[in-house]
DNA sequence: GGTAATGTTAGACT
DNA sequence: TAGTCTAACATTAC
């Protein structure tokens, strides 16, 4: 499940588990998720170093191999839309597509059905950030930076928060959830929205994401009457009771409250 | 069997 | 130019 907050989980479970640990063995069980580096590059390039550290921006994950006197090398992880990380002495998980293998016996293993998911290796994670063009984590922006983002541009408000140029982290699930909870219609354009509706979107992609990083650390979800377990069209609007409608926006699946989205 | 799925991207259109 | 749409990628679950 990842968008921002399943991704900073993710990586946070990674330096639970995999920090600090050296990797006697790579097991690229399936060659498609490495993009564009081969195999034996992959594999040669991190063998034998540790983990020292890990950092997320967006929806990226990046992971520092260290090897003393060499220059560093950092994994590269997106999920995708299925990816998932497992740490285990036992069974693997159906769909591995990589395994690091360390020296205490454990093994890490990057999961993607799908493969949409990517892993590979960038030499500087901000490099790669600004190679990329990604915009900033919504996690490490003022509202005042977040206000900047929205002036001079033409379009609707879901394209806008969904393209990650633009801000980057947030997708499908939850841009309908910020805009749901700020009674936005996403195909708004962004030049007509308030100031205040500015600021209360800004508010609710923070609350979002923060209440839900939190809670994934519980196995628990956002409230009941949020916007996720209602993506059903014709499902009664647990806040305003109204009707819940879905549409395709920005060619996305996008469920929104006809009532009180406006 | 058809459809849709939390993502990204290239190409095309307005 | 900027914004938006479509199709494609691979695989499963309903």
């Amino acid at each position: 499940m990842p968008e921002l907050p399943e991704v900073e989980t993710y990586t946070r479970y990674f330096a639970r588990h995999a920090l600090r640990q050296r990797i006697v063995r790579i097991d690229v069980r399936d060659e498609r998720i490495l993009g564009e580096i081969r195999k034996e590059t992959f594999v040669r390039k991190l063998k034998g170093r540790r983990f020292t550290e890990v950092r997320r921006h967006g929806k990226h994950l990046f992971a520092r191999a260290a090897r003393r006197s060499e220059p560093d090398v950092w994994l590269h992880l997106h999920f995708g839309m299925t990816g998932d990380l497992a740490y285990t002495r036992g069974e693997l998980p159906r769909f591995a597509r990589v395994v690091f293998d360390f020296e205490n016996g454990s093994r890490l293993a990057f999961e993607d059905m799908r493969l949409f998911g990517v892993a590979d290796l960038v030499s500087d994670p901000d490099a790669f950030i600004g190679d990329r063009g990604l915009g900033p984590d919504p996690l490490q922006l003022t509202q005042k930076q977040f206000a900047a983002l929205l002036e001079r541009r033409r379009g609707a408000i879901k394209p806008l928060l969904m393209t990650q140029e633009v801000i980057a982290g947030l997708g499908n699930l939850y841009v309908d959830e910020i805009l749901y909870q700020t009674g936005i219609h996403p195909r708004r354009a962004v030049d007509r929205m308030t100031d205040a509706e500015g600021k209360a979107v800004f508010a609710a992609m923070r609350r979002i994401l923060r209440a839900t990083i939190a809670r994934h650390a519980r196995e628990a979800g956002l409230p009941a009457d949020s916007l996720i377990h209602h993506r059903e069209t014709g499902e009664r609007c647990p806040r305003c009771g109204g009707t819940i409608q879905r549409a395709v926006v920005f060619g996305r699946t996008t469920y929104f409250c006809a009532k009180h989205q406006r």
